[in-house]
DNA sequence: CGACTTTGACCCGCGC
DNA sequence: GCGCGGGTCAAAGTCG
């Protein structure tokens, strides 16, 4: 009994410095009363508490028992969804071989067009019947910036890259990200701000992403009093990557991270889950600029689709899950993706009963998901004790981090190839 | 003392 | 051209 009680003391921990010490109070007091119950009131007679301590014993055994067990259970569900995600991973590359082999043959029939017509691979969708959708479903400016995308590739191309000058800092430094980067036409997607929003409930002022920040500004942006925080990497030196954090003005709960930018250094564990998909996301968006779903502004990660650009590209990572975290920026979609953690991080324990971790990226967040499930005085009691420690240590951000790195890692070994947006993130996970 | 935060100034792009 | 807003710089302050 001791042991389940410090176990649920010790994945409670934070939450109990957020709601106050009266949990830890009720946790004391219901220490105290077991231990009047079992052992002190019988104090005087020996042989009695030798047969309780048996059972208490006895009891212990069948509880670490069943703990055991449930894990073991959990075990085999989270390799049956790395299995999943290995082969959804597999069936989505053959998607984008064929895809990029197409893309291909458009591409060389685009050059051949007459300046001023729309390449065929821009127009309509490049031999995916069910893949995205057709750039004339885009804004105007959209286009025009597509178009200026496109004029800059072809001055590249052609060695004229004299178009530097209209460029502002920041796109400067996503020139110079493209320089880093290997792959030439990799190097001119760069030049688009490949940005990842991520949207999710956060306490404290930035999110545990499992880097190294350093705040160089702060500004009140029009529309959100809650004043917008800049923040650069500073894991290495000369890291280009950026992040803004701005809290959500229609739910102050809710932290909105957007980063940008590449990470040119080997990054942490948790932090390697989160920059994985957050550069697999900016990756896809920079692939599928042309494949906004407008009707309700979400794009679905799991759906290959069509890739104007993808002879840029080396390997990339789809995320192979359903979720609610694969939206473009509805309002604006030059903005980039925007990935909403709202939802699956807010109740873990149901997330944990449908989905293992509950939501695979939710890992490197450091909101406290179990907040709803066992804090609350008496809700606790209707649950079995090892059924507690399973879902704390699930909803365990460390553990999250540790599952999520560990499929990255997964995923990345067994392409072998490191997935970023040009860069190689490696796994530093053990 | 170095790393980090704060904050006003500055730069640049964009719309009118 | 001008004003506005977003993004960045850099000096001063703070902290461990």
């Amino acid at each position: 009994m001791d042991i389940n009680l410090s176990l649920k003391i010790d994945t409670e921990e934070e939450e109990v410095e957020e709601n106050g010490e009266e949990e830890k109070m009720d946790l004391q007091e219901t220490n105290d009363n077991e231990a009047t119950a079992t052992g002190e009131e019988v104090a005087d007679d020996s042989s009695v508490e030798l047969s309780l301590q048996d059972n208490s014993n006895t009891e212990e055994l069948s509880a670490l028992q069943m703990q055991m067990n449930r894990m073991k259970e959990e075990n085999k569900v989270l390799r049956r969804v790395v299995e999943q995600t290995m082969k959804d991973y597999y069936d989505l590359q053959m998607k984008f071989a064929v895809i990029q082999q197409n893309t291909h043959n458009n591409d060389k029939k685009a050059l051949q067009e007459p300046k001023g017509s729309v390449p065929e691979f821009l127009d309509a969708n490049p031999g995916g019947k069910d893949l995205g959708l057709s750039l004339r479903l885009q804004t105007d400016h959209h286009q025009e910036r597509e178009e200026g995308y496109k004029e800059e590739i072809n001055k590249k191309e052609n060695g004229n890259d004299a178009s530097l000058p209209n460029h502002n800092k920041l796109q400067r430094t996503d020139h110079h990200l493209a320089g880093i980067s290997s792959h030439a036409a990799a190097a001119s997607l760069h030049n688009r701000k490949a940005r990842v929003s991520v949207r999710a409930r956060c306490q404290t002022a930035t999110m545990n992403d499992g880097c190294q920040w350093r705040k160089y500004g702060q500004k009140i942006a029009k529309g959100n009093p809650c004043p917008r925080a800049y923040y650069r990497c500073t894991v290495a030196s000369g890291c280009p990557v950026r992040k803004q954090v701005q809290r959500c003005l229609e739910d102050m709960s809710i932290l909105i991270t957007t980063y940008e930018g590449t990470h040119n250094h080997p990054l942490p564990v948790g932090a390697t889950a989160m920059a994985s998909t957050a550069s697999a996301a900016a990756s896809f968006m920079l692939m599928n600029s042309s494949n906004y779903s407008l009707a309700n502004g979400v794009h679905n990660f799991t759906q290959s689709s069509s890739l104007p650009y993808s002879r840029a590209t080396s390997h990339h990572i789809f995320y192979p899950y359903s979720s609610p975290f694969r939206s473009i920026n509805p309002n604006d979609p030059s903005k980039g993706i925007v990935l909403d953690l709202t939802h699956g991080t807010s109740s873990s324990s149901s997330a944990s009963a449908s989905h293992p971790f509950g939501h695979p990226l939710s890992s490197w967040m450091q909101n406290k998901p179990s907040s709803h499930q066992t804090n609350r005085r008496g809700e606790k009691k209707d649950k079995s004790v090892a059924e507690n420690v399973t879902t704390s240590i699930a909803s365990d951000p460390k553990f999250r981090v540790a599952v999520a790195a560990a499929i990255t890692s997964l995923i990345n070994k067994e392409k072998g190839t490191p997935l970023s947006m040009g860069l190689p993130i490696r796994n530093s996970s053990p």
